[in-house]
DNA sequence: CGCTCAGGGCCAGGC
DNA sequence: GCCTGGCCCTGAGCG
């Protein structure tokens, strides 16, 4: 499962990725002023930092992050001639100051990845002046600053020990640099690390410009590292997802189909598609074409993906965040962590659900209970896909690129848990055999969410064309690209109900560690428990 | 009120 | 004829 751009023989410590944009600066000197020094770091900040899609040189900030004038340029042009591009290759082409050209789809896609916001790009094409960016585009800026005013303390520390903020001992969120693992770990879990992990593991809201993304969020092996906090009591362990600490209420409601201002890709949670990458497991993508008709639908629907590596940069930061915040001896436990992962999938997911042009189309009342309805299965789908992708027939592969051996949660877990991962392994297996491309797996998520038989509904007859739709574009799809194998599209359908079946087991264990008061408040996680429950 | 800087327009060059 | 990308213009917001 090799990737581009990734070494299976070296792999780097989490946090390795250096910013050099600010490396250098801290050897600064001379007469100057602070404020000629600011000026002068910011200057070489921008001059000298590298495209996050193309690696060219970087102009200033365009669109959300700096950028180079080029794909500022291109990106422009894109959003206001409303381009549409397609990819002749397998939606991952590289991108680079030489090839940058080749591929417009994969381009765009880039600049999507990174952060460009569609919605800077101005409807009225007004020149000049500033947009709203702004406040951002300084508190990006004043973080550099900051980083580079601290670049060599920030380097000596790279260079003696672990790269990660926090508690060395914490078990789940610490970078593997300790080779060995420690005698009283419960489990051992081989880290995978993201490659676009910042410095410090926050992401800031727009500093692209040091995280690596296309390929993306193709995780590298680490060493064996240790998850100590893991259960001392049996049950004390779950699997798989995890949401941030924002209300559900805020997430959901601001945005409608007519009003919302915000591209998908404005939100500091959506994770624009770059799927296309991440899915280069499966190799098995269409070789033959679509009809135009069926080729755009599912390129709509391919558009709002998350990128894996944004969603893993998010989640290890919401956790480092978490830890940081807590005291030494105030460590989240295993299933506490468990939960906040899951937290931020599900966060990530209803992100992406409200980022969808389809979802945007329907009344927010019609989302709410769209979403509620669905949340555990799109969690199940997402691990699914997940462990079809990158998972090894004996790991559990986490959204944090973290891989956790079966057998031992098996051994350490209660019977509720047991059941759902093996559960979950069956049903992975069965998908694996089924060859699932990202496509299929994007129907099914669309198939999940438009449920038109979700009680209180208002607008069904919506819900149930647009499943229609989607329905067919998987039917077609699994036809055209499986021609030796006609019943892959109904065998996939028949997926949905043990997929169904399992979220609901998974929302029954949830609730009775609820109950017990071991579930994180505050969570999107536990709103959506409540939702159904009350 | 002048300066900054990010978005828009223009246009030569390449394919 | 379309796309690219470098350069310049514009003007809101900030100090």
């Amino acid at each position: 499962m090799d990737r581009p751009g990734y070494s299976l023989e070296q792999p780097q410590p989490l946090f390795h990725q250096t910013c050099n944009y600010s490396e250098d600066l801290s050897a600064l000197e001379g007469s100057s002023t602070s404020q000629e020094q600011t000026t002068e770091q910011n200057s070489r900040t921008a001059s000298e930092e590298s495209c996050p899609i193309c690696g060219d040189k970087v102009s200033g900030y365009h669109y959300g992050l700096l950028t180079c004038e080029s794909c500022k340029g291109f990106f422009k042009r894109s959003v206001q001639n409303n381009k549409h591009y397609t990819c002749a290759e397998q939606q991952s082409c590289p991108m680079n100051l030489s090839q940058r050209k080749r591929c417009p789809f994969c381009r765009f896609q880039k600049c999507l990845a990174v952060g460009m916001k569609r919605e800077a790009v101005r409807p009225d094409r007004m020149r000049g002046g500033r947009n709203k960016f702004g406040p951002l585009y300084r508190r990006d800026r004043q973080m550099k600053r900051q980083k580079a005013n601290t670049a060599p303390y920030r380097t000596e520390r790279e260079t003696t020990q672990t790269h990660c903020p926090i508690s060395p001992k914490d078990p789940l969120l610490l970078g593997c640099h300790s080779t060995e693992p420690s005698s009283s770990d419960a489990f051992n879990v081989t880290y995978m690390y993201p490659s676009s992990m910042g410095q410090t593991g926050e992401p800031t809201p727009l500093d692209c410009s040091h995280r690596v993304l296309t390929p993306p969020s193709l995780p590298y092996p680490g060493t064996y590292c240790s998850l100590s906090g893991l259960p001392k009591e049996k049950g004390d362990f779950f699997l798989s997802y995890s949401s941030p600490s924002s209300q559900y209420s805020e997430i959901l409601t601001p945005k409608t189909a007519t009003t919302s201002s915000q591209s998908p890709e404005s939100s500091p949670c959506s994770t624009p598609n770059s799927a296309g990458a991440s899915f280069q497991v499966f190799s098995k993508t269409p070789t033959t074409p679509l009809s135009p008709h069926s080729h755009s639908f599912l390129n709509q629907l391919m558009e709002g993906e998350q990128d894996e590596s944004l969603l893993c940069t998010k989640v290890l930061a919401t956790l480092q965040r978490e830890q940081a915040n807590r005291g030494k001896h105030d460590r989240l436990n295993t299933f506490s962590i468990m939960c906040k992962i899951a937290d931020q999938t599900l966060f990530g997911l209803v992100e992406w659900a409200r980022n969808t042009d389809l979802f945007k189309e329907l009344k927010v009342e019609d989302q709410m209970v769209l979403l509620q309805s669905c949340w555990s299965e799109l969690l199940v789908l997402d691990h699914l896909c997940r462990q079809v992708t990158y998972g090894k027939e004996s790991c559990i592969y986490l959204v944090t690129g973290q891989q956790i051996e079966v057998a031992t949660i098996v051994s350490q877990a209660g019977v509720t848990l047991t059941s759902l991962v093996s559960r979950a392994q069956d049903l992975v297996a069965k998908l694996k055999a089924l060859q699932l491309d990202r496509h299929e797996f994007v129907c099914l998520k669309y198939l999940v969410l438009f449920n038109p038989d979700v009680k209180s509904v208002q607008n069904r007859k919506q819900v149930e064309q647009t499943q229609e739709k989607v329905n067919r574009a998987l039917m077609e799809h699994t036809q055209r690209n499986n021609p030796g194998h006609s019943d892959k599209f109904g065998q996939l359908l028949l997926r949905l109900p043990e997929v169904r079946s399992i979220s609901l087991q998974v929302e029954d264990y949830l609730y009775q560690r609820h109950l017990l008061g071991d579930l994180p408040c505050n969570s999107l996680l536990a709103e959506m428990l409540h939702a159904k429950h009350n």
